[in-house]
RNA sequence: AGGCACGUAGCUCAGUGGCUAGAGCACCACCUUGACACGGUGGGGGUCGGCGGUUCAAUCCCGCCCGUGCCUACCA
């Protein structure tokens, strides 16, 4: 259908539903966005123009949770934004099913769990629902491929049932830019920066205690440390001295006693200077152990004397290195005591058989079972060192303590010297910093959070896991004739071979028959820390080493949205291995968002079992309602769910879809935007586009909506558009003039305020363009229209009164306040009344006055100049309303 | 213990060195209106955490204190 020429046609509203119906049209959308490939990046548009995303890939295990739906639609409005300001927009999505959470899950989805002992069984099949009925009996053991397929199995589940949210939710992703980060092209850009570190001297591996979770029995980094308060003990122990002497240390780790390699005491502490240089003798196992003084022993704590173990803290790591202490490790890998024994080298006692009587009673239990035992050994006189009754001198003291935690683990974390492979991070702190200080953090003071765990880091990379469904490490070892790997040479493999499997693929120069045999080969069998892999989130999106051309344009890129709990894991090590691999940053700009409370302002949280699942939301509510929430939240503020917001995001997407109803279904002669009243809205209306514009430059979208918003309610809707009905349908021929300019203001106002909305609610908006705005630029998409500027207010002309708008405004609202006050309809006809104002206002009001008094239907007017009133001010006097029409 | 953030109406939050500090929700009253009753109009409601300082002027800037949250440190 095409308009006759010179004139506007209107849509005919009653083709419209009453009622806009989300549940039905935000799928609808969705399908049309995906056939027509709304949101797909045009790889042939140059890098200026060009915005790239570093999306973070959500761990696909993990459960939907409403703190994703917040934090990925405040990227979506910001990728929305960008797009209609012309940009190409990269924004892929990936996800992170590799690692420990993902392990964990199908461990209890099918009740096994891994043993790379158990052979492959090609034929194995796991159900959940057999899972569930043999929950009895142990878990079953399965091989480490059947355990991979069912950790693929799962992850493909999890990531369909985000992506169903996720296309609910209308986030703008280009899928055909999805990835794994388990998946082929991951693997080969992990293993390959591996590669890259290791020929630029930042990878080794060492032998050295690890800091050691007993349970995954795997080795984790420090920035997966957590500490938790948890109750302790204090148990007052008497040691001997050589040559006669005694004195009381307090530990709260009793079962490490056996591990005792040493003594110490601050220097300058009075009450045990005499002892440094002697050996001390343990109670229980009469261990002699050097005494010595050290500046980092506390004289406040506990009894200002201690013990060192290998290992019960960091500090015991520095003492047994710095004083060179023997290594005595009874803590095995599983959290158990090693059965060892007392009277060797290494081990030596002055009374091996008591030692080896008493630790008989320990070898083989955990830590927990250990403590109560020794602590009941340690109360017999005869486990003295002294001779002097039971080394427990004092009933243990019960405090409370801070212990470190793997933070997914439940037992305190241990420290067990192991080989791992590590990338030297401490050399680079001043040189990570300052790239630090080089990204736009939004907000700024998310830089300090950054700043501050680089600056405290204490520990090099540990990025090898004893675990299974992950990135393999890509090295082999060579054996000697010994079979003994030789772990200085490790054998690494060329990039063309990218990506290996080092326990299935041969290294170059081996045949399959050499692993594991003298002379041969052998795999080294660690996988990749996950953070090793997300830390190469936008070198993935990038194809880097893939396609160079294809790297020069997406990488670095533009911005990283993400949570502030991940800044030390996820921001420091993409920005450190950016650094490393090419010198550079990874983007220009960070923006964080907060977390999602629950009504009672508490952190959402699995552990805290108040999550809330969000699809029944979107469902009740809306997509778009729910996007509103979580677009009026700004960068970095934390946000109560709060389902009144959703309420009040619904009910603008309903005042949309009215409006825009109404609006569109005006009709009437082509004429430009004229009369005063329209040009002072529509002057009103290019401030809130500059306004709006700056608010999103300054990555501000919560300031946009809000401004959007009260516009669009105090301006637009309740105001202008009541102001210019009557002449929008006034059908006489000298009115025509004035009907063509307010149905041309009101469509300007519409498609203006349309796409202001467009990236916080893009579904209302589309369906609302889509009326009859779509296609007017050839582009049928609102995502892909142009963003409100200049332009659309080219050649009107600027209002005769700046304040008109206000002014028809405060003269509506006082006539309507007569009326309300009268109990009398807004509707109501006035037969006559009196407005005052002062003359400056009166002069003002002349401009508008027809569209004032025709909006309050007023037949008669008189005014009356007040002095006394303010400016902009309107008294309503002497009104006499009509009878109410008999219907 | 250190760092950062926050503290404004019953609730959720804006805001500014200067008119009488705002919005939404909730609450109260009123209105069938022609886009919308999934609507509208009007109204009540504040010691801007406390104390001090700078200033002609402080909710805003500075200092101290109190409270909340997060990050980091604290393992004998």
């Amino acid at each position: 259908m095409t308009a006759p020429k010179g004139h506007i046609a209107a849509i005919d509203p009653a083709s419209l539903p009453k009622h806009y119906d989300a549940a039905a049209a935000e799928p609808r959308w969705g399908e049309v966005w995906e056939r027509a490939g709304t949101y797909h990046y045009d790889p042939g548009r140059p890098r200026a123009e060009t915005y790239v995303i570093d999306t973070p890939p959500p761990t696909a295990s993990g459960s939907l949770h409403p703190g994703h739906v917040f934090s990925y639609t405040h990227t979506d409005i910001l990728a929305r934004y960008v797009r209609m300001t012309g940009r190409n927009v990269f924004y892929p999505i990936g996800w992170d099913d590799n690692g420990l959470p993902t392990e964990r899950r199908v461990q209890n989805y099918f009740h096994i769990r891994c043993d790379p002992g158990v052979p492959y069984d090609p034929e194995l099949v796991l159900e959940e629902a057999s899972a569930r009925a043999s929950k009895e009996g142990p878990p079953r053991k399965v091989s480490r491929p059947n355990f991979i397929a069912a950790c693929e199995r799962v992850t493909r589940q999890d990531e369909q049932a985000f992506k169903r949210l996720w296309t609910r939710m209308g986030l703008s992703f280009d899928w055909r830019e999805e990835y794994q980060t388990i998946g082929t092209r991951s693997r080969r850009i992990a293993q390959y920066s591996f590669l890259d570190l290791w020929r630029k001297g930042h990878v080794e591996s060492r032998y050295a205690p690890t800091l050691w979770d007993v349970d995954f029995q795997c080795a984790i980094a420090q920035a997966e440390l957590e500490d938790r308060t948890v109750p302790g003990a204090y148990h007052d122990l008497e040691f001997g001295v050589e040559g006669g002497g005694r004195f009381t240390i307090s530990t709260t780790r009793p079962e490490l006693l056996a591990a005792c390699v040493g003594v110490t005491a601050h220097p300058e502490d009075a009450r045990h200077r005499h002892l440094f240089g002697k050996l001390a003798l343990t109670p229980l196992f009469r261990v002699p152990v050097p005494i010595f003084p050290s500046e980092k022993a506390d004289p406040e704590k506990g009894t200002g004397i201690l013990m060192v173990c290998t290992f019960g803290d960091a500090t015991d790591v520095k003492w047994w290195r710095e004083h060179g202490l023997s290594l005595r490790q009874i803590v095995q890998r599983d959290g158990r005591l090693a059965p060892v024994v007392f009277g060797g080298e290494g081990w030596e006692s002055r009374d091996a058989a008591a030692a080896n009587h008493a630790y008989a009673e320990l070898a083989g239990k955990n830590l927990n079972q250990a403590r109560k035992r020794v602590v009941e050994l340690l109360r017999e006189p005869d486990a003295s060192a002294t001779g002097q009754g039971a080394p427990l001198v004092a009933e243990p003291r019960a405090i409370q303590h801070v212990v470190k935690y793997y933070e997914k683990g439940e037992r305190p974390l241990e420290l067990v010297p192991t080989r791992q492979w590590f990338v030297r991070l401490l050399p680079w702190k001043d040189a990570l910093i300052e790239q630090g200080a080089r990204i736009q953090w939004h907000p700024g003071y998310m830089q300090h959070r950054y700043e501050d765990w680089t600056r405290n880091l204490n520990q090099d990379w540990c990025i090898s896991r004893q675990r299974y469904f992950g990135v393999p490490i890509p090295v082999w070892f060579p054996l000697d004739a010994e079979g003994r790997r030789d772990y200085e040479k490790p054998i690494l493999p060329d990039e063309p071979q990218l990506p290996v499997d080092p326990t299935t693929d041969v290294p170059r120069g081996y045949e399959a028959a050499q692993r594991g045999v003298p002379g041969g080969f052998d795999a080294e069998t660690d996988i990749f820390d996950t953070w090793f892999t997300s830390s190469l989130t936008p070198q993935i999106s990038s194809h880097w080493t893939l396609d160079a051309e294809r790297h020069a344009k997406l990488f670095p890129a533009d911005v990283r949205p993400q949570a502030h709990d991940i800044i030390r894991t996820w921001a420091f090590y993409t920005i450190a291995k950016a650094w490393l691999h090419e010198g550079r940053t990874p983007w220009d700009d960070v923006v964080v968002s907060g977390f999602v409370l629950d009504p009672e302002r508490k952190k959402m949280s699995k552990s805290r079992g108040n999550v809330v699942t969000p699809l029944p939301l979107v469902e009740e509510y809306g997509a778009d309602a729910i996007r509103y929430w979580a677009g009026s939240a700004r960068l970095g503020v934390d946000a109560a769910l709060d389902e009144q917001v959703f309420r009040v995001g619904k009910r603008l997407v309903t005042k949309l879809f009215n409006a825009g109803k109404f609006a569109l279904a005006q009709s009437g002669p082509a004429h430009p935007i004229a009369s005063e009243l329209d040009r002072a809205f529509a002057a009103r209306l290019a401030e809130l586009v500059r306004s709006a514009t700056r608010a999103f430059e300054d990555k501000n979208h919560a300031q946009a909506l809000q401004e959007t918003e009260s516009f669009f309610w105090s301006r637009y809707t309740d105001v202008y558009l009541e102001l210019v009905k009557a002449r929008a349908r006034d059908e006489a021929a000298e009115a025509a003039a004035g009907r063509g300019s307010a149905v041309a203001a009101l469509r300007l106002g519409l498609s203006v305020l349309l796409r202001l909305f467009a990236p916080f609610v893009p579904y209302i908006t589309e369906e609302v363009w889509s009326w009859q705005f779509a296609g007017e630029r050839g582009e049928p998409s609102i995502h892909r229209a142009p963003w409100p500027s200049e332009r659309d207010f080219a050649g009107i002309a600027p209002p005769a009164e700046s304040a008109s708008l206000e002014i028809a405004m405060a003269c509506f609202a006082a006539i309507h306040k007569a009326k309300a006050d009268a109990s009398v309809s807004a509707g109501r006809e006035v037969e006559r009344l009196t407005l005052a104002a002062n003359p400056k206002t009166l002069a003002k009001l002349a401009l508008v006055a027809g569209d004032v008094l025709s909006a309050a239907r007023v037949r008669e007017h008189a005014l009356a100049a007040q002095d006394d009133l303010a400016d902009g001010a309107f008294a309503v006097r002497d009104a006499v309303f009509a009878e109410r029409a008999e219907s």
